[in-house]
DNA sequence: CTCAGTGTTCAGTG
DNA sequence: TCACTGAACACTGA
């Protein structure tokens, strides 16, 4: 479930599994769709023998700071995660892209509906996509008022906007229902029609749900019992909250969306 | 067997 | 140019 709570916590195994180790062994699978503008081969020539630096992450975007550039740039997708493991052990079902550093650590990126990218960049952070990502929802989180001048701007749906990357970078759909749910707002609301009250609730929501999602390792059994998210995937008629409210599905912004209209308006 | 889906990008429309 | 919509991408699992 790749959202910004699921990349920040596989960029901290990253980072605690490889930083400051050289990276010894690249193993690639002939994949065109996943490596995107870069041949597995050329891929695994620019990262043979480098140490790793750090592992950062904007939105849901992930990249390798190398002692040496272009650095690794991966987005999951759909279906992308890493896998921590030891020399040795077996790799991963689906597995695209392999490093073993020294130490006899290796990290895997599995992906098995393929919807994940990995590039490889001078400078990723300006570069396409990054520049341009909006602001990350959890390090660069703006001030409500900022928030509601640019809300004002765009008529659509608040839950499209919430969406959209270029303003809102991180969100994806369980995050944008789980904020609107515990806002009281129901996302067909155009965006500019938001008070400033409703502005600041969403801000506060949102900020609220990624950094308790972070904060349990995005482990969803660990997610407040509360939260809309454990009930959402309950397609049948007749779904509930925790609190016994009705969930409707409707789609918004082209997307499947879960809401409680007795609590959303 | 059919179909929805946790994401992004791009063509097309207004 | 901007705002927005819908389709396409690939594959698993319900």
């Amino acid at each position: 479930m790749p959202e910004l709570p699921e990349v920040e916590t596989a960029r901290r195994g990253a980072q605690r599994h490889l930083a400051g180790r050289r990276i010894v062994a690249v193993a690639t699978v002939p994949d065109r769709l996943v490596f995107d503008g870069v041949s597995p081969r050329r891929f695994a020539r620019a990262l043979r023998g480098r140490q790793v630096v750090a592992v950062h992450r904007r939105g849901k975007h992930m990249w390798i700071e190398l002692d040496r550039r272009p650095w690794p740039l991966i987005h999951f997708g759909m279906s992308g995660s890493f896998v921590l493991y030891r020399d040795g052990e077996a790799r991963p079902r689906f597995w695209r892209m392999e490093l073993g550093v020294e130490g006899g650590r290796r990290l895997a990126l599995a992906d098995p509906r393929r919807f994940g990218r990995v590039r490889l960049q001078g400078d990723p952070e300006r570069e396409s996509p990054l520049v341009s990502l909006g602001f990350d929802v959890l390090e660069e989180l703006p001030p409500s008022r900022e928030i509601a001048v640019r809300l004002e701007r765009r008529h659509t749906a608040i839950k499209a906007v919430l969406l959209d990357q270029s303003f809102f970078a991180g969100v994806g759909n369980w995050i944008a229902d789980e904020v609107l749910y515990q806002a009281g707002l129901d996302p067909r609301r155009p965006a500019s029609s938001l008070t400033a009250a409703e502005v600041a609730r969403l801000r506060a929501r949102l900020r609220a749900v990624v950094r308790r999602a972070v904060e349990v390792g995005a482990d969803d059994d660990r997610f407040p019992r509360t939260w809309l998210f454990h009930h959402r995937w309950g397609r049948a008629k007749g779904a509930r909250t925790a609190r016994g409210e009705a969930i409707e599905h409707l789609t918004v912004g082209g997307r499947t969306t879960a809401w409680v209209p007795s609590r959303q308006r």
